[in-house]
DNA sequence: TATTGTTATACTCTATAACTATA
DNA sequence: TATAGTTATAGAGTATAACAATA
């Protein structure tokens, strides 16, 4: 190939992240390969841990879903056990999620494949770019 | 909601790239709502500002896409006539892909739309840390 | 009336494989 | 036999709207 990738894109912050982004993923899939578990199934899991008891608007709220979505979401992880879903009894509208045993010991599993994968990603990176780059891509949030 | 997002989740890697990649695309579709274009489209429509001629299979190899999405890009921007699409003389089986003057006057539209979005998502970011932050991303890829 | 969650539907992306035409 | 591109298909992921139960 006699062309090389133009600046005009490779300094696209929509290029950066769509790529980055898309790198993370496989990186993450590949590492937990054998847990067959989604990177949203993961951050759930994280959120039940740091705190006992969730709603799922929630989870809706915090992880920016649709509640649709976290519906599906709950369901994939009720099928596996991971979680337990009850009705609310202050508001019987409303589903309370709680991490089972189960699922504490898969958060075990997966932690330190999902780590290993951020890793791999940031290799590039010496400790203090890493913290720069995760503090800056935090402030581009709400 | 009593709950706070916990560090686990909003310092994780995934997290942070998955949601501001989220929050990119619709700031980018935002901007650019009347010209209804994606932002694949609009790398495509830089690649061959840059470079006169590129292969289909270049394209694919400079944007990391599969060669079937390539042909499904370049099937739409040929549509708007963005682009022009004829087989290469030295190797009859390659298809070579050039901008049009219609496709030069769409990217005079579409980059100051989409320059606008990347401003609003940096917003919270002065002039050096946006900079930081492109350098950085751009080090985690090949 | 508004809110919580569920279901159904559809639409976009992406991945795969089968196919053609050329090399 | 390998490569460039096309087509068809199916699988995720996501968005929308309609619905039931409850507030």
């Amino acid at each position: 190939m006699a062309h090389v990738l133009p600046d005009s894109i490779r300094c696209r912050l929509g290029y950066l992240l769509a790529k980055t982004h898309q790198r993370q993923l496989k990186l993450f899939e590949a590492h937990t390969h054998d847990l067959s578990v989604s990177g949203r199934q993961y951050a759930t899991l994280l959120a039940l841990e740091a705190n006992a008891e969730l709603r799922q608007s929630d989870l809706a709220e915090w992880l920016d879903l649709d509640r649709t979505t976290v519906t599906y979401l709950i369901d994939s992880l009720e099928e596996r056990a991971w979680i337990e879903r009850q009705r609310d009894p202050a508001d019987r509208r409303a589903h309370i999620v709680r991490l089972t045993d189960a699922g504490t010991v898969a958060l075990a599993d997966i932690r330190p494949a999902a780590q290993a994968a951020t890793q791999e990603l940031l290799t590039p990176l010496d400790d203090d770019e890493q913290a720069q780059l995760r503090a800056l891509l935090a402030r581009l949030l709400p």
